[in-house]
Parts: C-alpha cells; structure tokens; sequence
DNA sequence: ACATTTGTTATGTAGTACATAAATACTAAA
DNA sequence: TTTAGTATTTATGTACTACATAACAAATGT
C-alpha cells in the first residue's frame, strides 16, 4: 500500500537520455513559436547546432516526433510540421499482450461507458437509411451460426458507432475492439443480455432516446453484473 | 469531394525509411517471439546486424519503441520489454492548436459521450465517501466568483471519473479536457443546463441510476442543443 | 570475510563520410 | 525566345568509427 503509493508519487526519476530531452525541447519549441502545419522547420544540422548535440541524438529525436506524425520530412524540402494522427500513436501500443490486466479491465469498462453514452448523439444523426442498414445485420445475423457471434456482434456495434458520424469515435472503437474481445476470452462461456440486437433496432425505429438507452442497459448487462461481482475484490 | 475519398483512399504511399521499416520489423519480432514485460532483448549490435542496418538507424527504431514504453534500457544489463502506458502516446499529441477542426468536434462529442455513459459505472461504484466529497464541491462551487466557474467544472466533473474507480478512464479525461475547453472558449458565452452540480449530487445521494441519466443528460443539453445545430451545417 | 580496485560490456553521444532525391541553375537545340 | 535536357546544389538518409559512461563481475589486497 505504502509502497505503491509511493511508487505513484515519485517513480518516474526517468534517467533522462538526451534524446528525451531533446523530444521535449523541440515540442516546446514548435509550440513557443507557435508554428502552424505546413510550416517549414529549420534544417537537422542548424536544430542540432543550437542545441548543442550531435545530429545523431537530433534524428532519434526527430524519429519520434516523426512516428508520430507531428513532422514530415522530404529530401532536400527539409522538414514540415504536419497534422499528428491522435490515435495513431495509441493504435501502436494497444496490444492485449502487452498491457497488464488491470488497464485490460479499464478498457474494457471504457467501452461499455462509451456504448452506454452513445444514444444522445445517436439520436441527433440517424437517418432513415442507417437504420435500415442496422436491420440488415442484424436479420443477417439471425440465420449465422454461433460461430459467427463474433463477427455480428463486430458488425452491429460498429454501426452503431458509423451513425454517429463520429469518426475518431468509430476508429477509437475499432481500436478498443481487440482488447474488449481478448477479456471476453478470458471469461466464461458467451453471455447474451435479455435484448438483443433486433430489439435494439427497433427501439431504434420506433422508440425514444430513453427506451434505447434502457434497452442498451439491458442489451449489456451480463457484463455489468460481472463488474457488480467483481467490485468486492478490488 | 472526389479528391477527398481519393486521398482517404489510397493517401499513404508512406515512403518508408529504414527506421520506420525496422520499428515495423521490431514490434513484427517482439510479437512473434512473444516476449513478456521483463524480458531481455538482444543487443543493439546483433539487432542492427540481423536486420542488416546500421546501428545508427536501429536506434532511431528504438527511440521510438522507447519512447511509448514498450522497452527500457540500461546501460550494461541492455534492453527489456517493458509494459508501455498506453496514453502516454496519446498525450503528446493531444494539442487543441494542432488538432484539424473537425478532429476537435469529434473529441468535444467523445467527453460527452463518456459523460453520459457514466452512470452505469457510477452506481456499481460510488461510495458515501465519494458522494460526500463530490458534494463539498459543489457546496464550494456556489460561494465562487463566476471567473472560477472552468475549474469547478474540472473538479466535479473530474470527481465523478475518480469515482468509476478506473484510472485509465480518469486519465483520459484529464487528456481530452484541454481540447474540451478549447472547443468551448470557440464558442459563444458560457452556457448552463437547468440541472446544475448540487442537483446532480442530491440525485446520486437518493435517486436511480435512471433519474441520473436524465439529470446529467438535462446538465449538458446545452450542448446537445448546439449539435444538433450544426448537424446541418455537415 | 569484506572493501577496494580493476576490467568488461552494452548503451549513450559525437563526428565524419557518402548516398539519394529534389529543387535550381545552366546549357544546348528547336 | 522557348524548351528539353543536363549539371549542380542541398537537405535528408544511411553507414561507420571512436569514445564516454554506467553497471556489473571478477580479482585483488587487507
């Protein structure tokens, strides 16, 4: 407890190498000069000289800033800063291998928050044809075989998240997907909510913003039972 | 409108350089032999000579990989895989004055989201303790001048995250705020829905799950309201 | 048995050299 | 004069060498 406190408080130490430095010295500097996308930054070997290092630390810098999409780099032209892709860098690191349980459990109650949260803007941008093409799943999905649950479930909820013409929403969740599977996985056998995703549909149709989101409570609710299970052992 | 499908097509072309190949290959490498957190990885000079590169490039790929935490290295002992904090990324990037117009909309519409998915989580959670603290917030907030309004607007709002007892959760709340606010000060003057802090408090104390959904639903409609506005404008 | 010194090793940093692509200047032919 | 083609320049991309530094291991001396 003690200790984990502390390791909260004042782990990091972070033995900085100088191409970290160096990554936080050029953010703040793009930042202070207020550089605007598509600007011209100034050559490796001027960047370099100002502050002090070699070339080599400068590109493991610039690399960084690169991989994420902060700066484009073309011969001769020099480098440009350019519109970072935020979620790209997330993309990278959401491995389910990788992460540690207890931000997979996150992750996972991450995205029952964001279906939950989903119907106020569901219900400003549906169209007509949205619902139709929901339909289409999920009468599709009646005739699959289990085997396919997967993918249906995939399908449907993905549309949900494309009628929010959100589409950092719709690729976070595509994002989100593997992890969500991976501790679904790890449990037991497959657990279905009392309605289904045609259910849905037609609350959809038919219904308000407030039968839907009942209906999605209810649609979920095997896995908020778990959490409710799972709270003491926290 | 043709060149925009085209570009989000077939835009990248992604004229690899070697680093940006070796990261590929390294995480390709990492995955396959399925290295766990802890575990040592070959030296840079065998890396750099497997792949066929020179160092100096392998480094450039390790400066990446090192700058999401997925390794850590020390001198001597040599690098270990290392479990990456997932919204580190994220964060570097998450700059209100980089981030394209419509990306920034769609960050503003994914808080509300989560806002209003929150409920669930809420109720499994919430404690005396909890409700009693975000209370003495919103008691503190009414004897506030109206300049303070942004920060107890942080407070209670950052309360609630803290009360889902998820960490990545609250985190990424703190991460999107920033842009939140950006988007807001855009706009015209404050707005205020009819369910204020103290409402939502006295609803969590005594009522359902259901009753604050609505509340918080009433609490932010302004937002809704201006939305759905602009769900012509798109 | 213990402390100190010395060596070894893998990463961290610096510097030089050259390859390559792209922009510019220049030259020669129509 | 225009234009096609060539040469030059330049900034990034890649490679290689050298040395500094920290951490660990072994050896040495007390």
């Amino acid at each position: 407890m003690a200790t984990n406190d502390l390791s909260k408080d004042l782990a990091p130490i972070s033995s900085n190498t100088m191409a970290d430095i160096v990554e936080v010295r050029l953010r703040e500097y793009l930042k202070k000069k207020s550089f605007r996308p598509g600007d011209a930054l100034p050559k490796e070997l001027e960047l370099a000289e100002a502050l002090g290092i070699s070339r080599n630390v400068l590109r493991e810098a610039l690399s960084r800033l690169r991989m994420l999409g902060m700066i484009e780099t073309k011969k001769k032209r020099g480098m440009i800063l350019a519109r970072p892709d935020i979620l790209g860098a997330f993309e990278r690191v959401l491995d389910p291998l990788i992460i540690d349980n207890n931000t997979l459990q996150d992750i996972f109650e991450l995205r029952l928050v964001l279906e939950m949260g989903l119907a106020d803007l569901l219900y400003i941008r549906k169209t007509d044809k949205d619902i139709e093409e929901l339909e289409n799943i999920a009468k599709k999905e009646a005739k699959l075989d289990d085997s396919f649950r997967i993918k249906s479930e995939i399908a449907f909820h993905g549309k949900l998240y494309d009628i929010t013409g959100n589409d950092t929403l719709k690729r976070f969740q595509i994002m989100l997907m593997p992890t969500f599977e991976y501790v679904l996985t790890q449990e037991q056998k497959p657990i279905r909510g009392k309605v289904n995703h045609m259910d849905l549909v037609q609350i959809l149709k038919n219904g308000t913003k407030e039968d839907f989101k009942i209906g999605m409570q209810a649609h979920l609710q095997p896995h908020f039972d778990r959490l409710s299970k799972l709270k003491t052992n926290k």
